[in-house]
DNA sequence: GTCTATATGAAGATAGAC
DNA sequence: GTCTATCTTCATATAGAC
């Protein structure tokens, strides 16, 4: 083969900018939403140029993509591996509880579901492959463990998937909604973890298997 | 008393063209969100002129401030009058998720809400006024029935007011967030209905009094 | 009070040097 | 590949006539 299959390693050579560009970019469009965020205010948080942004990422749309992508697994890693099931379920669920809500709370997070919201319309694709990627993956990850529950004789549930949903909506809706709004009361903490321990209480009367109150 | 104290009934001088802008400008907001919003295609489906919009509204950000108050007025108004609180906890809860759906599922409601989350930073205030003015009535709406219905020793529950949020929140958030996202089940009707069901029979079992499975 | 016409400025995008 | 400098577009806002 003459001269086609040159094989390039052209790794780190642009890697760099481009990163530090995606980095001050996120911060900007989590700060200012999609419509406040400028390609000026990027280049100067990144310390680069115009042209380099629009030859790395074609423009704010591309710019917009590329952000939501990697902040979605950024996002969804930190919420960790599956862990054991075990069998309290109380327990376990305020657990998973109280990971979920450190995870959606974040304000990179919630700037993000908001940025999601708010250009949805604009990016049907883009708030699609975000579900899949981030909530989606949640609810399936908390379906597994009730349906395991379920086979174990520890809860009565139809349909786990949706549990898992009403679960995690009980948990986080409200609070989520006020933070996507810029409303959050002053005590964030004590809220989240009353929010949680209501959550749990309902949700627990609502599978449990015998019928005595709690 | 001199000269002051003239008493203008100057009602429809300018309110018809207050009128036509307002609601014309309700539709493109909605329809384009902020950003994507301009003062000239307000003016083009208004048939006026800007600086009529300017004079009125003195500038987009009055403009948007003005469509917020206007619009929750009009979808809360939907929610009617508070109803007789009947006995059968589980077919009013139904009912009463139901009416509550098509409020907020509504494209106008969903579209205000993206507004409100979107520019939520930008207009804190704003954001403040709509809760005030919209979900947090609703939600004392419900808390009043579970009121009653704890008193008649119907239900067993700590907070009403709390209860209500969850149940709204079971009820409706997932849906509601996915539809501000603009990704929506094929069959919305369908989905809705579930929902409600599958709510009312958590939150009835976390609720109910006596301890045996529906 | 309402319009037409215009000023002003900002932001997305690109041409060309290095 | 990356920068500086520039172009172009367009939306907000106002001045002035009717």
């Amino acid at each position: 083969m003459p001269a086609t299959a040159t094989v390039r390693r052209t790794r780190p050579r642009g890697e760099i900018r481009r990163s530090q560009i995606l980095d001050a970019a996120t911060e900007i469009f989590l700060e200012y939403g999609y419509g406040g965020a400028t390609i000026d205010l990027v280049v100067e948080r990144a310390g680069a140029s115009k042209a380099t942004v629009y030859s790395f990422f074609g423009g704010k749309d591309g710019l917009f993509a590329a952000i939501v992508e990697e902040r979605v697994e950024r996002i969804l890693s930190a919420f960790g591996d599956p862990e054991v099931v075990h069998s309290d379920v109380r327990h376990a669920l305020a657990h998973i509880a109280g990971r979920f809500m450190e995870v959606v709370m974040a304000p990179d997070a919630v700037g993000l579901y908001r940025l999601i919201i708010a250009e949805g319309i604009r990016f049907p694709e883009l708030a699609r492959t975000f579900y899949r990627l981030g909530p989606d993956r949640t609810y399936a990850h908390l379906a597994g463990m009730l349906s395991v529950w379920r086979e174990r004789g520890l809860i009565r549930v139809d349909d786990p998937q949706r549990a898992a949903v009403q679960f995690f909506d009980l948990v986080s809706a409200d609070l989520h909604r006020r933070a996507m709004a810029g409303i959050l009361p002053k005590n964030l903490r004590t809220a989240i973890q009353r929010s949680i321990d209501h959550a749990v209480q309902v949700f627990w009367n609502g599978i449990r298997v015998d019928g005595r109150p709690a």
